[in-house]
DNA sequence: ATATTGTTGAAATCGTTTTTCAATAAAAAT
DNA sequence: ATTTTTATTGAAAAACGATTTCAACAATAT
């Protein structure tokens, strides 16, 4: 939990940015966060803290995290952005219950092999992918 | 090119719908379309043959075929919702090009069958799945 | 202490999509 | 054929998430 904390550092000084309360409030309580969350979901999270904080503040801190490497976006096709931690989480897929909106976080080597040997077939250099399988979880059936 | 309107046309009948210039003309144009497409890329060609049809009903009537399963959403991660064809044309995943935009479909048997797995280890009940694979394209490397 | 300049947050704006509603037109009833 | 019914249309307005603007503010440098 502190690492995190260096790399918003370490980006203040590199690039003469300000220290400010806002971020380091919603970094902290990014971090407190496990799963997938809207900005709202974050602001209204930060905002027991630091009532004062605007949703667009929000959105830019987020938007830097992102930058920096802490933060993922990733949509589950309703059109709201959430975001996940990625700083020392490794890449995953996303399986997104359509009952409830749950969404669980897996992974297959081999998928992820024969996505690279796909994109290479068609002449593609891979950067990345978005897998989302869709189905009913679990608890809902 | 046949099935498609006969689709329409037996929806119109089941749903007590009306058959209108609009939908018809809207399916054409959007059949004699090739690739992934916005409801403005659709709306401004349905435009040439019928210069007052608004954007309104394009949402409405591509909402309406994607009920009957002639056209597909699909989403490049830029906010804008695009449609394919469906009727006849069996599932793919898709490779964005992140210079240039453009998208490439390709399908992986392996992968899908990894999928379905996937899917069952977490126990889900798998209902589908959307995949973009992100690269450079042979054309802009 | 003061000057500089990055940051904040409310309001305004943006771009896509949806809703509203009066006018229209397709199908049903006469 | 005419009238009635009711689905459909399309312009305007609203909704929605996200972005931009800008004056007030506050962190850092001088």
């Amino acid at each position: 939990m502190k690492k995190e904390f260096e790399i918003l550092s370490r980006a203040i000084g590199d690039r003469g940015l300000r220290r400010t309360a806002q971020r380091e409030n919603i970094l902290k309580v990014f971090l407190a966060m496990e799963g997938h969350f809207s900005i709202e979901n974050i602001c209204g999270e930060a905002k027991k803290q630091f009532p004062s904080i605007g949703r667009v503040t929000v959105y830019r801190t987020m938007k830097l995290f992102e930058e920096l490497g802490l933060a993922e976006k990733m949509d589950r096709g309703d059109g709201i952005a959430r975001y996940e931690h990625k700083y020392n989480h490794k890449h995953h897929d996303h399986l997104v219950c359509v009952k409830c909106g749950a969404c669980i976080e897996a992974v297959s080597p081999q998928i992820e092999k024969l996505q690279e040997a796909l994109a290479k077939k068609y002449g593609f250099v891979p950067a990345g992918h978005k897998l989302r399988i869709f189905g009913i979880c679990k608890n809902c059936r």
